[in-house]
DNA sequence: TATTATATACAAACAGGAATGTATGTAAAG
DNA sequence: CTTTACATACATTCCTGTTTGTATATAATA
């Protein structure tokens, strides 16, 4: 029974990106191996090597299920951000409430956010993946930035920080955040009060 | 040319940990072969098996490279922090700012916490040194919220926030700054300005 | 519409290197 | 003379990439 449609062909390359999500958390990027995804995703290593080059394609193929969302998600960030009516220390909380919420709700993400930082090994053609991390960090602290720039322009900043000092601070929080969330697996030091501790920060911020 | 004198074996073992270093900064932790690592400290695999039972082992023995001397340091920032003579707002600052002037003028402390940080992958038997790495954090956070709280009761902080929400604040800064840092190989985003993001993080606290 | 041809979506088998751990050899230190 | 500190050789397992086989979907053609 080979030959499916183009249907049922698609479903398989699903199953061979979510199996492979599986197989990188629980084997670390490195160790797992094209056999190891074959048979947690009910087929064999034929069908896997029909539909990608080779592991690296998976890599990439998983990673954007999370990063092409994220990049419309960062566009809608934008919109929000050129809107006036609101608070911008507001928007900045809830956007980083936001990701934090998805990353709970989402396990997906979660999953992919873990393999990503702590099952993955940023070396030869995975090092050029961390520069287009590092880039969509600087475009991340411009938006925040402007934030901070509307915030302090309505007379809303506890502080007389510029808003581009607030705005790396803010952005190195969370990314401490967010390292420190995904490795706290059971939940008992940082995911249980990672609202709580957005809200510190920027109450730290506000007159 | 075998059978070393006790000095010369001691002399071989530090030279596979560092090659191993080396290696495992240039390829990754997992596709480090003992060749390789072997091959780059002018041994054989048979030296390497005598002093190290497997890859796993030379791993550890870098860790304690960076991590016993960073244990020692921590005790004596407690010593400090114990002390009431100086400003614990100062005291805060300049034992974030050490830990980065260490970075920069230290190779190997800053290849170790590239390796640890961005080339290894915490699976299996490494996973319990997430744990440890999560562990060290607390009783860091804890150091810190005494500090805090020592400037609250001196009346130099600004904010009305609790020692422990700021302690929080500062350390998940600090965990964002030395992410950025290490993954900022060329220094043009977060290296050259990381001084100034630490003054910054600590100005906002200040009376 | 029925038939034929071709491309698709895999499974299964094959060949190769590569890495690991162990076992054995060996020369010098103690 | 024994142990140490390795080097060398060996056995085995594992993983990868490729090749071949094949049943069927789909397009082409008559």
């Amino acid at each position: 029974m080979v030959r499916k449609t183009k249907e049922d062909a698609e479903l398989t390359r699903q199953k061979i990106v979510d199996a492979a999500r599986t197989v990188f958390l629980a084997r670390g990027v490195s160790k797992s191996t094209l056999e190891h995804i074959a048979s947690q995703a009910d087929v064999t290593r034929g069908a896997v090597y029909w539909h990608f080059k080779n592991k690296t394609e998976i890599f990439h193929a998983i990673r954007e299920q999370v990063f092409l969302p994220l990049i419309d998600r960062m566009d809608d960030t934008l919109a929000i951000t050129a809107d006036n009516s609101q608070n911008p220390l507001d928007q900045i909380e809830a956007s980083m409430c936001h990701t934090i919420q998805e990353l709970n709700d989402n396990v997906e993400m979660r999953e992919i956010y873990e393999i990503m930082m702590i099952k993955c090994e940023y070396v030869d053609e995975f090092a050029l993946v961390l520069h287009q991390i590092m880039n969509n960090c600087s475009s991340l602290v411009e938006k925040i930035e402007v934030a901070y720039a509307h915030a302090q322009s309505q007379n809303l900043l506890a502080s007389t920080l510029t808003p581009r000092a607030l705005a790396l601070d803010t952005h190195l929080f969370f990314g401490g955040l967010l390292h420190m969330w995904v490795k706290d697996a059971d939940g008992s030091k940082f995911r249980y009060q990672a609202l709580e501790l957005i809200k510190s920060h920027i109450k730290l911020r506000r007159k």
